[in-house]
DNA sequence: GTTTGTGAACGCCTTCACAGCA
DNA sequence: TGCTGTGAAGGCGTTCACAAAC
């Protein structure tokens, strides 16, 4: 039933909801798939169709209530509930990750931070005092035991729900098999690696370990943002994007 | 001539550009399109469609140079040139990204930072002085006066190449028009907000001012890029792959 | 035999036109 | 009339099979 919506709805369904929030701030009461084109750059025929797979929001002739497709939006990403966030690797980046404002506006709750350095570990980041890496696994199985509310996504007793990645790129993949042997199955990679399963060897061929059955990857890669730029810089009939005229 | 090469590609192209570099650590000698696919998740067609947008570089029977291909692979993505490079807010996140290890690997040259607040403003970041914002437009003139080498875009003296925003949201749209006035072409947007042309009225409608004619925007968003990962989280059957996105 | 390079088939995402409803 | 919702058409990117080259 929910098969086949293409991952740039996803990507798309998250900017619309940007633009909601901030007609909300505009004290916009309603708007219309047309409006909300402009806004992201896209058609008017997209933004319908991309609504059209989660359900039908709007009213003919009339357009989208502001508040009510915002709700919407959010019970569809998933960001009605609460996330348990831990992040590993609290140099520079993974500190201002975790003072990135906006996130708690979601209900992404930082619960953990992890490093391995001398200088960074019991350092005290927004609250938190940093752990050693090590201490991972024994953190997370007492986190869930700690907390008898049901998570969102299993029905099964509060956990830890992702792990961000903002460790060196050398040390990117032990860190993500550290995520994933302690039962974590969203990774957001902000290291300029391919994180890939790690295979075991068994008869018949190379096989992934069962842990990282359903683990997710989703990446944030500045560096490979600058080259994509470099590389449009030099080539900019190939973006003949952000150019409507109407 | 180069039109209708798929975005995709070129995000795929920087996948392999990395993979080629760690093979060249490992001291590989050459490699094929097969292996490229696995350390990359994708399939052995698809790289070598994408290779096969910019040239042949690979030996039929044999398979591929690992130098060779890094090379043309850095020259094809404009990776072989300098890129000179303004940074817009140097909070925790702005300095975060100039202290970030491996730009400078691709002569990427961080020649100035911005900020608008009292405390950041004149404070030294990796050598530089943080200079006020509303310098960055004399700052560009004086830097490209500074220097007789040609750019590598279109061949005149050399210029501030690209903008980071790395500024909070509500001041991405202004900070963007500063870099733009400024004369600057491409812009690394790290805030979460559409960076829109901004449009003047005329008569007959709304049209792009000129300045923004030619300007690439390129996002590298990771409040998205959680909301996306929660989504995933939620609807584990939608995401067969791991892939990375725009 | 091995692996690249590529025209063609396929399938999916986007675009479209119009039906449906206020 | 106005704007949404949606089946169908179209276009584009991926997949494929095989010819070409070593």
């Amino acid at each position: 039933m929910t098969s086949g919506i293409p991952s740039a709805t996803i990507s798309r369904l998250v900017t619309y909801l940007r633009i909601l929030e901030a007609m909300e701030a505009e004290h916009k009461a309603s708007t219309s798939s047309t409006e909300l084109a402009e806004r992201s750059g896209n058609t008017a025929f997209q933004v319908r169709k991309d609504l059209a797979y989660f359900g039908r929001f709007g009213t003919r002739g009339m357009g989208y209530t502001v508040k009510l497709l915002r709700r919407e939006l959010m019970r569809v990403l998933g960001l009605t509930q609460a996330w348990n966030v831990v992040i590993l690797g609290i140099g520079r980046l993974g500190e201002a990750i975790a003072n990135y404002p906006g996130a708690s506006d979601y209900a992404f709750n930082y619960v953990g931070l992890f490093d391995v350095a001398e200088g960074i570990v019991d350092k005290d980041v927004r609250g938190l005092k940093v752990r050693h890496l090590d201490e991972l696994q024994d953190f997370v199985r007492e986190f869930a035991e700690s907390d008898p509310q049901p998570s969102p996504v299993d029905g099964k007793r509060r956990r830890v729900d992702m792990g961000f990645l903002a460790v060196p790129p050398e040390k990117a993949q032990d860190a993500a098999q550290a995520l994933v042997n302690a039962g974590i199955k969203g990774i957001l990679n902000f290291a300029p690696v391919v994180i890939a399963p790690r295979t075991i060897e068994r008869e018949g061929g190379a096989d992934v370990s069962d842990e990282w059955q359903g683990v997710i990857v989703e990446n944030v890669d500045f560096l490979a943002g600058m080259k994509r730029l470099a590389f449009y810089i030099l080539n900019p009939h190939l973006k003949l994007e952000m150019e409507d005229t109407l």
